[in-house]
DNA sequence: TTAGGGTTAG
């Protein structure tokens, strides 16, 4: 593993070893790959470099970084006493960990600072939020460089006080501190934080005057600034002017073709980089995996590893997140012992994504053995494992542990609701919705989405347009997720105007809406008008219709009675829009067919069927023969039927009714006895209503409401009196 | 003290 370093140690180079090993170290610190830094440790040891002044601090660091106290003892005596470097690290440590008193303590306490102290401490405090302090100790502070002043500013623009700190960035240049590469990269980062593209002319200004605009990073910066404001042009102009660019400006103008959807020239100029690095592979591995092409990633991850590139943290996240897409679980565990294998500590990251690619894939048990696993948690970790349990339809453990959350974000609540809305509960689904707004939660527009479809499934109109209208206030109503939500919410609760409307001012309409649109307008019976706006949409769209839309159009023609025109979407499905028919096609082009009473032909459709037939194609062939009275072809569909029901226990139910509306009642009772036989649980008819804001469910035979009783005892009560009336 | 990349919900 260490041939370079022993190569150079032959050669007598002892500078260059020592400049090697911290390197080494540095990169195995920032890695966290612990177990590379003692092997690498009990090299330095055998060739006694360990307590070379520069390889024991970096090796201090390393141990401090990864707490791993019985090392830093053993470091700290390899010192002989505390020297300022020393001291200085262990400020930072203590930072790191959280402990301010005690690395305040240290300073305080200090003989002698220099301004490498100042500057750690005031940093330090910065990076960890507690900006009051650092600016205490910034006034106090006896050394005024660029350093501090830099660090500073870097560390308020951290905090998200970017004005403030570009307040203090005047004051350093009124003090006569001219501003170096990295105040520039660090003031631009401030002009992007503020979304002020005014300002950042200015800093250009400032660059210009001060000499640079030919620096490599402060160029990278002033390209990511023109990009995060929409400027494309302008970043593309400063990266073409650009004399010198390295391996950020290439990975930068990447992103740039990405966040413009246009993977595939973010992929040929990828092929044609001049030079990458593992942050490049990184973020052409995510890009790929966030645009939902998780199969490209992983083979550029392959690609990386076969072009010896040593995959960084990031890499495994996107690499794991691309295969809990795909479902790969053998894939995911492969890498994830592969992790485990090098040592490399699972963070936050990477325990994420393992936990919902074990969950994904349906092992809530070893997602949650990553979850215990994770030393830090923050709250992605939580919401990964809450949304897991949800996932898995497991949603106690789900709730549990969704009130242990330390600091809840809206994804955590977000994640609760899916949970419930996947099992179709509901009322606890717009039970934590209320939850979360009496929290002091703000809803974000996945929240819309997941609330609103419940309301479409409870066909609650009340409670979808108190959702409405709570995404109104907040301003979500452009949002491409919730607008389909709320056209469907309406349609599915019958106010199709209010579908229509929506639908109208929707500014951009991508497949799922006009599916929402067209579906809504066929299934509340506007069949024509559905039909027409399936017309507008091949015309005036870049969509394609798909198997759902089809099916909304078939639906359509079957209810206007447009059975040729219908015969004829059928038909081109596979030759003009490439879907293959479903049985659920075939059973609506049955339907179609049998209505119109085109008897034989429905039954010829069905014996042509290449799919084995649903149970509601006979079910609709038989209600046109009644329809139209052909008694014998309603003998053999009905024979036929009751041959299907053996194998689709759907097809009980199904054939129960028929008997029912036949009024063959022994019929009915020995298809219900057969079906109690066989175990076979139907689900339930429901209906609902919805009272103060509640929906109550009922349910044919399971008096499972709370207040049952009591609404049976009015109920009884009520009839008692109609009876009274009558007599 | 600095520029580019990473995890969860719809």
């Amino acid at each position: 593993m260490f041939s370079t370093l022993f190569s150079i140690y032959s050669r007598k180079s002892l500078k260059a070893l020592i400049r090697k090993s911290v390197t080494l170290l540095e990169f195995y610190t920032n890695e966290r790959l612990i177990n590379h830094g003692n092997a690498l440790h009990c090299h330095l040891i055998k060739m006694g470099l360990s307590s070379q002044k520069y390889i024991a601090v970096k090796l201090l660091i390393m141990y401090l970084d990864s707490r791993k106290s019985f090392e830093i003892d053993q470091m700290l005596k390899e010192f002989n006493g505390f020297n300022l470097v020393v001291q200085n690290c262990l400020i930072t440590a203590n930072l790191q960990w959280g402990n301010v008193i005690d690395a305040c303590r240290l300073f305080d306490e200090m003989p002698e600072r220099n301004e490498v102290s100042w500057t750690s401490l005031i940093s330090g405090l910065l990076k960890h939020g507690n900006v009051n302090e650092a600016m205490v100790y910034f006034e106090r502070n006896p050394f005024s460089n660029v350093f501090t002043w830099t660090a500073t500013i870097n560390g308020l623009v951290q905090n998200r006080l970017s004005f403030q700190a570009m307040r203090l960035c005047k004051k350093m240049l009124q003090s006569g501190v001219l501003p170096n590469d990295i105040t520039f990269t660090t003031i631009i980062r401030a002009c992007v934080e503020l979304s002020d593209l005014g300002l950042g002319k200015s800093v250009l200004c400032l660059i210009v005057k001060a000499g640079f605009e030919n620096n490599v990073c402060v160029s990278n910066s002033l390209v990511t600034l023109f990009l995060r404001l929409g400027e494309i042009d302008s970043a593309r102009k400063t990266f073409d002017r650009m004399e010198e660019k390295d391996v950020v400006s290439w990975t930068t103008i990447l992103d740039m073709y990405v966040e413009m959807g246009d993977l595939r020239e973010a992929r040929r100029m990828f092929d044609e980089m001049p030079e990458r690095n593992e942050v490049t592979w990184s973020a052409i591995i995510a890009r790929f995996s966030q645009s939902g092409n998780a199969e490209e990633a992983v083979k550029l991850f392959q690609q990386m590893v076969r072009h010896s590139f040593k995959p960084n943290v990031s890499c495994y996240s996107s690499v794991i997140r691309a295969l809990a897409t795909l479902e790969a679980l053998q894939a995911g565990m492969n890498i994830h012992a592969h992790i485990l294998k090098i040592g490399m500590e699972i963070n936050v990251f990477v325990g994420s994504s393992l936990i919902d690619l074990y969950c994904k894939c349906g092992n809530t048990k070893d997602g949650r053995l990553v979850f215990d696993e994770i030393p830090e948690k923050n709250v992605v970790c939580w919401n990964s494992m809450v949304s897991g349990y949800g996932f898995n339809a497991q949603l106690e453990k789900a709730t549990e542990l969704f009130n242990q959350i330390p600091h809840k974000n809206n994804i955590s609540w977000n994640s609760l609701i899916a949970g419930h809305l996947g099992i179709e509960n509901f009322n606890e689904a717009l039970q934590v919705f209320d939850e979360m707004i009496l929290s002091g939660e703000q809803p974000n527009k996945s929240t819309f989405s997941s609330i609103l479809k419940t309301c479409a499934s409870l066909a609650s109109l009340e409670r979808g347009k108190y959702a409405h209208t709570k995404a109104l206030k907040l301003g979500f109503q452009h949002d491409i997720f919730v607008g389909t939500a709320l056209v469907d919410m309406y349609a599915k609760s019958g106010s199709i105007e209010s579908s229509r409307k929506i639908f109208k001012r929707m500014p951009t309409k991508n497949e799922v809406v006009w599916t929402a649109m067209i579906q809504g307008l066929s299934e509340n019976g506007f069949a024509e008008e559905s039909l027409r706006l399936f017309e507008e949409m091949e015309k005036k769209s870049s969509i394609a219709p798909n198997e759902l839309i089809l099916l909304s159009v078939l639906f359509a023609c079957s209810h206007c009675g447009l059975v040729d025109k219908g015969l004829s979407y059928f038909n081109s499905m596979e030759k003009v829009y490439g879907i293959r028919p479903n049985e659920r096609h075939y059973t609506s082009v049955v339907d179609m067919l049998s209505r119109s009473g085109r008897l034989f032909e429905a039954e010829e459709f069905i014996k042509s069927m290449p799919l084995e037939p649903e149970a509601n194609a006979w079910a609709a062939l038989l209600s046109g023969c009644k329809t139209f009275g052909n008694e014998t072809l309603a003998g053999r569909v009905a024979e036929k039927l009751s041959g299907i029901v053996e194998t689709k226990p759907g097809g009980y139910v199904l054939l129960s009714n028929i008997y029912a509306s036949e009024g063959r009642w022994e019929d009915v009772m020995s298809t219900r006895n057969l079906m109690n036989q066989k175990g076979i649980k139907k689900s339930g008819g429901c209906s609902w209503i919805e009272l103060r804001n509640q929906v109550h469910l009922f349910y044919s035979q399971d008096e499972t409401h709370t207040q049952s009783n009591e609404i049976y005892w009015v109920l009884q009560l009520f009839n008692s009196e109609i009876q009274s009336h009558l007599t």
